[in-house]
DNA sequence: GGATATTTTTAAAATAATTTATTAATAGTG
DNA sequence: CACTATTAATAAATTATTTTAAAAATATCC
């Protein structure tokens, strides 16, 4: 057998041990090398001596030294900024953002792209633009791409990268992935938007720590995402956490799926609109009817109920309600420790969870509730970036090859 | 520094390579050592070293010669049976089941007692007995008890043993854990029924090999287990997957836990036994109406069904059509590859598949259900035996100590 | 049915990792 | 301000593990 075939397991030991450094530092920020040689069950000096091979590769550098209640302090490393990039592409209906990131969740570049998304292979054509010029940008500044993430709205399987909510993008001539993939010759993990969100909650935010989460997001529909055990829900295909299109209603609104009464027909950003528009033509008396009818959003609502107007703090409490109502069933199914509220919505602050704890207080059985917080996000909307970020780097971390 | 406090790394990392060893063939059953050299990363000889290790200290044997298309025929190893016992008690409303199990799944003793549980002191008194006969046979025997597993229902919180159902289990003079961990003196680890039956499904049954798998079992109430990701789904204290009580009927009856219109006051047992009584009161044409009117029960109404019997067949398919319904949002939320009709209502195989079916059908978006397969266990009673036995096993191998 | 190719197993040599011992660094103490 | 207790890092010695090589076993081919 030729030596080049045969990968000795020292080798693939060493790769191993390698990767857990850099996810231990990825995870924590910086460690000293006792912290290290205990999380991946090795001796300081074998610690020191891969130490030493990244320092070399230029993944890792001596960051300080850390604290020492009492004897010599020791020396704390971390992944050095600045050097590898990581493409991440927000991409929803409302816009794009084009974002490089590196390994230590510095933002090296970003770019803002006024493109909505739509099942067309015109939106791929739009696309190839922006990036083109996120690539050049970070050829300028000579950094080396080790992936790229994109999180969309939609049914996304992320083994396959296939969207099967927005169709054309999956063109086996010119997919997003592929597109993605040439415009930056790195691998590319694709990965529904919820689901990025939750991560970066997880990993950068309240949910930082806690093992058991949701997270929910009310835009044009409402999305749900989880964390069991600490790690993304995604189910068989990447389908799963899909609150959206269960029925509340036998008797409901027609969904834009085709069924009926589901919880996005009651809760969504657009159905708040409407009815905030059919209270004010019913002649209900709020500040709102002082705006322009095409002007009113779900922010200029919101902005409004803080600021004490009735219409707009019953309709808010009404969605809270509908929501917590929706809610409560993932609850029985999850039972998290807790709720965090993202996307627009959550300014409404304690207008938005409180409704939504009441109704989980009347839906949920006592012993579900008894540690269940909900909270407001405080990422805003670097809780998609970084989880998109956090996602490939797991990824790549995971990955056998690497370092 | 005295030699006793410190463990060496070479120690811990053996302890863990031997886990490793007894965790595969747990898992796979007989393994070569080259198979298992790869799963642990490690080289031939160093198994080979470990096995010998094992060998002498009677936990894994020799097992035979396995296949091989070529060359010389490899030594199979597997556990070493009828050594050591794992202790499972089935605790349901209707009987107790104490089985003896060993490393390999086989029964070594069984003792089945007709008692009732309930939420007292007195049920624990009542179950000192059978526990005591069962230690005295495993003592005569020579067996080396090395985990006590108990699945019962509730809502139980496996990290303490702690059962927020049945709350008088807890008390700190004498709670059921205590009463275990007395009776066999061995570690004790307790899980919420419903769980240890999907476990089951997942390493002995249909679902075997498959990682996202719900199971659905009828009794007193609607039990729902999950695997995600080849784990049982536990949540923050280990009451995820409570389907029977969200709520599907906001005019519904009122259910026992004190809300209304909950999942299970539509699909429980005895409601199929109520609509069945109301249905004969009413004077509709049947079988059962021959039948003793006591001594109607679930498994008469389904012999009836099978037999041609139309109000059964009609109950049954709306008892069906509502677990499907309820269904249809776990499979929203957890995106399955496969769902298991386990208990009594299974022996109705397709008269209670095929509403299911048809629910799941209606209330599901379309990429849920492509991939989506719903069958009857073939385990019966044996998957929640031996899925408790499986936890036990998988505790045990995950903690630090052992061999 | 023997030669060959393939694979497992064992033994010896080579390498890698851990331990132990030593040196370096630092905060508190008298 | 030296001294001690404590912790970290490094170097040398020791122990483990892997590699390499060789032997044993067995199915296929001619």
């Amino acid at each position: 057998m030729e030596a080049n075939y045969t990968i000795s397991i020292v080798d693939k030991k060493k790769s191993r041990l390698k990767r857990g450094i850099l996810k231990e530092m990825y995870r924590l920020g910086s460690r000293t090398l006792a912290q290290l040689a205990k999380a991946l069950h090795a001796s300081v000096p074998s610690v020191t001596m891969l130490i030493d091979e990244l320092a070399s590769e230029s993944w890792v550098q001596e960051i300080g030294t850390g604290v020492a209640q009492y004897g010599r302090k020791p020396a704390l490393f971390g992944l050095r900024p600045g050097n590898q990039a990581i493409v991440v592409i927000d991409i929803s209906v409302h816009d794009i953002k084009l974002v490089v990131f590196d390994l230590t969740n510095r933002v090296l570049d970003r770019l803002d792209v006024n493109l909505r998304l739509e099942d067309s292979v015109a939106f791929l054509e739009a696309l190839q633009g922006p990036l083109e010029e996120v690539a050049q940008r970070i050829q300028e500044k000579q950094l080396k791409i080790i992936g790229v993430g994109c999180a969309l709205p939609g049914l996304v399987d992320p083994r396959t990268g296939i969207n099967y909510t927005y169709k054309k993008l999956n063109r086996p001539e010119q997919s997003l992935r592929q597109l993605l993939a040439e415009s930056f010759d790195a691998p590319v993990y694709l990965l529904n938007d919820t689901k990025a969100t939750i991560l970066g909650e997880h990993r950068f935010g309240l949910a930082k720590g806690k093992n058991h989460v949701l997270s929910i997001n009310i835009d044009w529909g409402v999305g749900l995402g989880v964390i069991n055990n600490g790690e993304i829900l995604q189910g068989l295909a990447g389908f799963a956490g899909e609150l959206g299109h269960i029925q509340l209603q036998a008797d409901g609104e027609l969904c834009t799926c085709g069924k009926v009464g589901c919880l996005d027909t009651l809760t969504s950003a657009s159905s708040l609109i409407r009815r905030v528009k059919a209270g004010l033509r019913e002649g209900r008396v709020s500040k709102l009817a002082e705006e322009n009818f095409e002007d009113i959003d779900v922010e200029l609502v919101i902005d409004k109920a803080r600021a004490g107007d009735e219409l707009a703090i019953d309709l808010l409490t009404e969605l809270g309600n509908e929501l917590g109502k929706g809610l409560s069933i993932a609850v029985h199914l999850f039972n998290p420790e807790l709720i965090i509220v993202n996307g627009v919505v959550g300014k409404a602050e304690r207008l938005i969870t409180r409704p939504i704890e009441q109704a989980i207080d009347k839906y949920c059985l006592a012993d579900f509730r008894t540690k269940l917080v909900i909270a407001v996000s405080r990422l805003g909307e670097m809780a998609k970036l970084c989880g998109t970020q956090a996602y490939v780097v797991q990824c790549l971390l995971d990955h056998e090859e690497i370092p």
